[in-house]
RNA sequence: AGUGAUAUAGCUUAACUGGUAAAGCGUCAAUCUGAUACGUUGGCAGAUGAAAGUUCGAUUCUUUCUAUCACUACCA
């Protein structure tokens, strides 16, 4: 044990980070830290997985801060803690990486670039930047296992994911459908969403625009509308030409109203009766059309009139339209299912009345809300879907994005004119040769160009199609109740994220489209018969390679490809052995059981299906580790935290798998953390040049800083406006703070020889102020341990900066200097040195999980002298207790009067340009009630070292000089008064001195408000005193102040005193001399002088250590001294 | 478009269950200290995004609007 305090030169955090960095990985803390916990209740936490293909940002530091925060804190409550890092490795932002490197796009793959090679160029590039990552972990003081991460791409982690997936189909909650997807044409692929959100994706375009006439069949119309005059068409806007071959059906909004127009139409001049909504009347009779009242002028239109005429006839509701059909607009081809039941009306709450007509053409193969509310219709509107070559159904427009055969002159077209390659582009695109054909067929009411704005492909820039493609969806809509149910019990921070963005996005959730049509994931692990009659699902590797030895013997398949890998051998050479990703498993076939041969199906699941499996997947479950989470030893989690963009992404994952598999949550609190934005509350981007390199920020403040700062500056839930100054602030205000108070405290425990080996001082016998701060520093206790339980971080870092800044440093030790540095190694020593260990010790570890460096650094260096404690670590220690008999909030209550009093003092000081330095006879406080009175006698002491005077006189009321001032209690007399509160608050503040006295005296006083009198006790008012007459005072908070400034000769010459005591002091500091140094002080002869170091040659010799002090007339080489009238050399040395 | 969040001094943040707006940064000046830090005192500055409602009283509760941000979707 050493017998000193260290003591250091400066504060240097990045480099005490380094330190304490090299330490804990030398002596294995972190492994420790889980160890020693050993047979104690655990804390779950689970680590998101990040992606590794691109570079660290500042907001991952937050991030990583604040899942440490808890898991160390959870540690010194006596939790363990086990979390282990892991990587999410598969996913289209690493495909088109790669993609990119390699300049090839996805129809290369298989072709240019083998299916192996490209997926071996995946995993390569996938780990490529592990090693900053780790690094970044690293030096942010993340504790995380990264030395047995689970890997997504990992074998054992893909078979988890099977066998989830397995439960999942087994309780019926998946198949295979279609979705209407963004899909290029050019490009042959479909896009995700994260690819349409790309900037610049969407596009002003101009395109032909047609309001089409849908000609209804009489014998379904309702009664009303039986006995119009001629046919009843409906009019419906398309900005997609294109897809009306396809139309199926017309959505009408059931609560909106409809009116029947009668008039002519505008190309072929016959006359017709449209349906449209009320509202877009006008606007689709714009232009040419006016409006008539009667049938005389609406007849009396000729062809040619320059105006057409238009009458507005009978109204109707949306929901009577409902279940009208109509003749199918363009009738190439029927859909090849149920074509009864398609062309008719149905009704669907997304149309509006903002553009168009209200009624909306819906073409179920391409667009999502036409598919979605087709479906819903009863009985189902088919989409229009044929048979293609292979007997297969095939929308209108193939893949390549052309008209099939069944279109007659248009087979063969592209459907927009970009997707022609330049030269061949015809004159007129399918929308502008539709539109022709519609007008002279009288089935186009209007035909106009329109500008809006349309996704294009990010890669080809030719305009995207919405287009049906297969996919495997999981009925989330079957589960959601249970999920929303669940949800109501996890602990959502902030609340509203939990209620509100994931509680309504659940509740209103569609099926998941599992199905991405990639190469680098995991692979769909179920097997077709090519007519999709018998399928199979695999869930295991066992399973996988019975089932292809069924096929083997069946035939159907040759080899197993995993003949190498040894059922239930669990050791990671054997995992090593197989490769579950699609180059592998698309050669094997397998046998149904009516012994047809088996494909698989050629898509690979969703990534965000293998981060919400990590829970099982990160343990090999169920394949080993069952008792983790059967037993809920590592499940649940209990404890998760990501950024509120992951809110609809892994937490709700995470949730959909635990509620479909488990029936449980998945984790019972969740912090969900804002963005980082730069200082003026833009988000950083790289195109701005406004991001933050993390490496950089950790390099010039340290970890622990930037910790803090982060922390205290913004709650983690809101968006954190990153100043690279405000951690500049924390590190001089906060960390400076602390660094000086322990150095302060060594400097002297040093010279005292304080190893705390004296009994432990009772509580009893410390001096008030030490018993003050200690019961601060329970108060903090409590507060701090509140707030970590509560995953309120911010609260306590706040709150322990208060007591450090304000509390330890300001007060606490500045009052107790004199205690350190002057008297004997006696009792009040020894409880000023205990106390002030007691309360650094605490802070240490109070502060340990923001700040996991440097309070490891302050706990090391207290306890090595000491032998208090003994663990290697803060981090292995134990989180404060509480105890609540340190608390004296009276106390408390006291010094809170006695810091205001001091700053009152100061104030008047400063304003009479008096030196704190210039002794003053007596401060009086009028006080008004004995508590205070009693109070204030308490710490006066304190008020008088602390501004310098002599004596602190109490007045009471009988000195008759005090101005008093009354104001209500609004919180009491509010409901007493209730309206007449202002007339009674007015009243109250316009008593006088007699009126006030008298409720003083008497306890009462009865007033008159609005003709009624009532009677006013004291504790309804508050008084206090504002003036005392003739005096320089000041108040603030209840309390004045009022300030003897009269300066005798004595108060001069002991002014005079110490101001030369302060120079001495510094000229010793200048000097270099040792705190114990005593000196010889020689001075230049002033009048002034002589005649008051005289009256206090006592105080300035012991204060200064002086050992002889003599004047002389002339001194050469000394420090020349000018202060108020004094002039003088001063001159000292070492005895 | 929907959902959610946010809006307080030039900037960053406070204000417990509604009780009469607080700090810091900045800046100018003064000042304490045997703690290279931090402070202290004074000046400069806001009637809390807008409007309405509930209330004796609203930064706080309700409604509407505006702006910013995020997520998700889509544009017939």
């Amino acid at each position: 044990m050493a017998n000193k305090f260290t003591e250091y030169k400066g504060l240097n955090l990045p480099v005490v980070a380094e330190e304490i960095l090299s330490y804990w990985e030398e002596n294995n803390i972190f492994e420790k830290s889980v160890t020693s916990r050993e047979g104690a209740e655990s804390f779950v936490f689970f680590e998101g997985p990040p992606s590794a293909n691109g570079l660290p940002g500042i907001h991952h530091v937050l991030a990583r801060a604040i899942k440490d925060i808890f898991c160390r804190y959870k540690t010194q409550k006596g939790y363990q803690v086990k979390r282990k890092a892991g990587w999410d490795t598969h996913g289209l932002p690493i495909e088109l990486g790669v993609e990119k490197e390699l300049k090839i796009t996805k129809e290369d793959i298989g072709k240019k670039i083998s299916i192996v090679e490209y997926n071996e160029a995946c995993k390569k590039a996938v780990m490529r930047y592990t090693d900053i990552w780790n690094n970044m972990t690293r030096r942010t003081g993340y504790w995380v296992d990264m030395e047995t991460p689970y890997i997504t791409y990992k074998s054992k982690y893909m078979e988890s994911v099977w066998w989830l997936l397995k439960q999942i189909y087994d309780k019926d909650l998946m198949y295979k459908g279609y979705t209407i997807q963004p899909y290029s044409p050019k490009a042959g692929t479909g896009l995700s969403s994260h690819e349409v959100n790309q900037p610049g994706a969407y596009q002003d375009v101009t395109d032909t625009t047609v309001v089409a006439q849908f000609k209804t069949i009489k014998e379904t119309l309702p009664e009303v509308l039986q006995n119009i005059d001629g046919d009843l068409h409906f009019l419906a806007w398309t900005t997609t030409p294109w897809t009306l071959p396809s139309n199926t059906a017309l959505t009408v909004g059931p609560k909106i109203e409809y009116v029947v127009v009668k008039s002519y139409n505008q190309y072929t001049f016959e006359p017709i009766n449209v349906v449209l909504a009320k509202n877009l009347v006008g606007k689709q009779f714009a232009g040419k059309f006016t409006k008539v009242e009667t049938s005389e002028e609406l007849e009396a239109y000729q062809q040619g009139d320059k105006k057409i005429p238009y009458l507005v006839t009978t109204e109707h509701k949306g929901s009577d339209l409902v279940g009208i059909k109509y003749e199918q607009l363009l009738d190439y081809v029927l859909p090849y299912q149920n074509p009864e039941n398609a062309f008719r009306v149905i009704s669907g709450d997304f149309v509006t009345t903002e553009d168009g007509t209200g009624i909306v053409h819906t073409a179920p193969t391409f667009g999502a809300d036409d598919a979605k509310v087709a479906k819903e219709a009863t009985p189902e509107v088919p989409p229009l879907l044929v048979l293609d070559e292979e007997g297969n159904p095939a929308p209108l427009v193939n893949l390549q994005g052309r008209f099939r055969p069944e279109m007659g002159e248009f087979g063969g077209k592209y459907v927009k004119n970009e997707y022609y390659t330049d030269g061949e582009t015809p004159e007129k695109s399918i929308d502008v040769e539709l539109a022709i054909k519609l007008k002279t067929e009288n089935k186009a009411f209007k035909v106009e160009k329109y500008v809006h704005s349309y996704p294009h492909c990010w890669r080809t820039n030719k305009p995207i199609l919405y287009y049906p493609l297969d996919s495997w969806f999981i009925k989330i809509t079957d589960v959601k109740d249970r999920m929303h149910r669940l949800n109501q019990t996890i602990n959502w921070k902030p609340k509203s994220t939990g209620e509100g963005r994931f509680g309504n996005w659940i509740a209103g959730a569609n099926d998941w489209n599992l199905s991405r049509s990639r190469f680098w994931g995991i692979p769909l692990p179920i097997w077709r018969t090519e007519d999709g009659k018998e399928e199979l699902i695999v869930g295991s590797l066992e399973e996988l390679k019975a089932e292809i030895k069924k096929a083997i013997d069946a035939g159907v398949e040759n080899k197993d490809v995993y003949a190498d890998f040894e059922v239930g051998n669990m050791s990671e050479e054997n995992y090593e052995k197989v490769d579950l990703h699609k180059h592998v498993v698309d050669q094997i076939t397998l046998v149904s059981p009516s012994g047809k041969p088996m494909k698989r199906e050629s898509d690979l699941i969703d990534v965000w299906f293998d981060s919400g499996s990590m829970p099982y997947a990160q343990w090999h479950y169920p394949f080993e580790n069952k008792e983790l989470i059967d037993k809920n030893e590592n499940y649940p989690a209990n404890f998760i935290a990501e950024g509120v963009d992951q809110t609809r992404g892994w937490f709700y994952t995470l949730h959909a798998i635990g509620t479909m598999v488990f029936d449980s949550v998945a984790y019972k609190n969740v912090v969900s953390n804002g963005l980082v934005l730069d200082k003026n509350g833009q988000k950083m981007s790289k195109s701005l040049g406004n991001t933050i390199d993390p490496f950089t920020t950790l390099d010039t403040y340290g970890p622990d800083a930037t910790r803090w700062y982060m922390i205290s500056n913004a709650n983690p839930w809101d968006n954190l406006k990153f100043d690279l100054e405000g951690i500049a602030e924390v590190r001089r205000k906060f960390f400076g703070t602390l660094y000086n108070t322990y150095s302060f405290f060594c400097l002297y425990a040093n010279i005292d020889n304080f190893t705390y080996s004296e009994a432990e001082i009772p509580l009893t016998e410390r001096p008030e102020i030490d018993r003050w701060i200690l019961s601060e520093l329970h108060t903090l206790i409590k507060f701090v341990d509140e707030s970590y339980a509560d995953y309120e971080p911010t609260k306590a870092a706040r709150a322990i900066s208060e007591f450090v800044q304000e509390n330890l440093s300001n007060w606490f030790v500045r009052l107790s200097r004199r205690r350190y540095w002057k008297g004997d190694y006696q009792h009040d020593k020894i409880s000023a040195y205990q106390t002030l260990y007691t309360c650094m010790l605490t802070v240490a570890k109070l502060g340990a999980p923001i700040a996991p460096f440097y309070m490891d650094r302050l706990y090391k260096d207290l306890i090595q002298t000491t032998g208090k404690e003994n663990f290697e670590s803060v981090h292995l220690a134990q989180f404060p207790v509480y105890d609540k008999s340190f608390v004296d909030k009276s106390l408390e209550r006291k010094m809170e009067k006695a810091q205001t009093i001091s700053s009152l003092v100061l104030s008047l000081r400063a304003k009479e340009k008096i030196k704190v330095r210039q002794p003053l006879q007596r401060v009086m406080i009028p006080v008004l009630d004995v508590e205070t009175k009693a109070d204030i006698t308490a710490v006066a002491d304190l008020i008088k070292s602390e501004v310098n005077v002599k004596e602190v006189e109490l007045l009471d009321d009988a000195s008759g000089i005090l101005v008093k001032q009354i104001k209500p209690n609004f919180k009491v007399l509010g409901p007493k008064f209730g309206k007449d509160m202002k007339a009674a608050a007015a009243a109250i503040m316009q008593f006088g001195q007699e009126e006030i006295a008298k409720i003083e005296k008497t306890g009462k006083i009865t007033i008159e408000i609005n003709g009624k009198s009532s009677t006013l006790g004291i504790t309804e008012v508050e008084i206090t005193s504002q003036d005392i007459e003739g005096w320089l005072v000041a108040n603030s908070g209840g309390i004045t102040v009022a300030l003897d400034v009269t300066i005798t000769d004595e108060l001069r010459k002991e002014g005079i005193a110490r101001e030369l005591v302060n120079r001495i002091q510094n000229a010793r500091k200048d000097s270099g001399f040792e705190v114990t140094d005593k000196i010889h002080v020689t001075l230049q002869k002033d009048e002034h002088l002589v005649d008051a170091i005289n009256s206090n040659l006592d105080y300035l010799t012991t204060e200064t250590l002086t050992a002889k002090l003599e004047f002389v007339d002339q001194l050469e080489n000394g420090t020349e001294i000018t202060f108020d009238e004094v002039n003088t050399v001063l001159f000292i040395k070492k005895m």
